[in-house]
DNA sequence: ACCTGAACACCGTTCAAGT
DNA sequence: ACCTGAACACCGTTCAAGT
């Protein structure tokens, strides 16, 4: 009579997310996961292969509710600003687990079906061929830097105070700029740089 | 009478980077790189802090032809693409750096540099106060994720061989979008995204 | 069938000692 | 003043053993 498992690999993701959200990357390991869950050490080999492959059920968990269904609105931009916007929608309460999800970026599932559909608003928009291509590399290219940007600190946290604190004769620019960033939101920053790509995009096929 | 250093600083970047290049980012540890110089582990200390420190000196060391000075051509979005171009190429022999670049983007005095050089050049084509934080933030999302997707494998690497290989009855259009992948170059993908964030900058002015 | 604990080959870093 | 080697508290993972 087989003992059942004691385990839900949803469980085992959610332990993980859950470190990861309270100490950060560098606090995931396999010993810190299997104490959080109450097994030992090597007992969460027996759900995951190593390492990796905790951090891509990390990822696809985090996903898990990822709405990857085409927007069907008339403006195609407002469909990609959509799309673009789930995703981080859903990053929002991880944001650290950003890095994890651009490493697995072609082999979680959440990510290729939100890609595939990505690509049905660029391809009914008119894009096609290399067009696509770039167009897409492109967003994506955006999407996983403003991410990160985010996940790596706050527009005002402590490495913008440093840059605000330049001296102003070899930064003036950067100094003030620093200064101005503080009072520009998460969202008004994410949204702005999308407007810009999303604009770009827009010219490429007019 | 002191004995005088074994080591210039430089040499140790100049060590750290070559173990990055042959055996990327995870071969580079305390250890190989004094090894790498023929000295103790501990003898490193005496240069640097900690393995932070000496992240930073790579960082500073791959970017130090990095040419900085304003672009003084009549059209400001070329005058951007010089500057983007230019960090790409400083970074195109070593290409594994750059997630380490990203971490250490508010310290590394080259990229500072940069940055005065990029806000001087919004601030003349009119962009200022929160427009001049979105614009900046914009291009330099782009900038980080580019160069992150490029050192994290080729646009025709095994990932997107692997993306060419899905079922074409649940991801039609990823499957032939990443086929078609492989006759895009890394420059034109590069420069191709560059486009788009540029088209959609001056968007934002006119 | 599922879980455990010891052990191995690694890390970064502290500390006391050598020349 | 500069460098070394042992040691400590960590890693991920292998393997043999327990229930």
């Amino acid at each position: 009579m087989p003992r059942p498992r004691s385990l839900q690999p949803d469980r085992l993701a959610a332990a993980a997310v859950a470190i990861i959200d309270r100490d950060g990357l560098a606090g995931l390991t396999m010993r810190a996961a299997a104490q959080e869950l109450g097994l030992s050490t090597m007992a969460l080999y027996r759900y995951v292969a190593d390492r990796d492959e905790l951090e891509l059920l990390v990822c696809e968990w985090v996903l898990r509710d990822l709405d990857a269904t085409v927007p069907d609105g008339p403006i195609w931009t407002e469909n990609l600003k959509i799309l673009s916007q789930r995703v981080r929608a859903s990053l929002a309460a991880h944001q650290r687990v950003v890095p994890l999800l651009i490493a697995n970026r072609q082999r979680c599932h959440a990510v290729l079906r939100w890609t595939e559909s990505a690509l049905a608003v660029l391809t009914a928009a008119g894009f096609d061929d290399a067009d696509r291509v770039v167009a897409l590399r492109g967003l994506v290219a955006y999407l996983n830097g403003a991410l990160l940007q985010e996940s790596l600190g706050a527009l005002a946290g402590p490495g913008t105070l440093v840059m605000a604190a330049l001296p102003a004769a070899d930064f003036p620019l950067l100094r003030d700029t620093a200064r101005r960033a503080g009072t520009v939101s998460a969202d008004d920053e994410f949204d702005g740089g999308l407007s810009i790509v999303l604009r770009g995009l827009a010219a490429m096929v007019s």
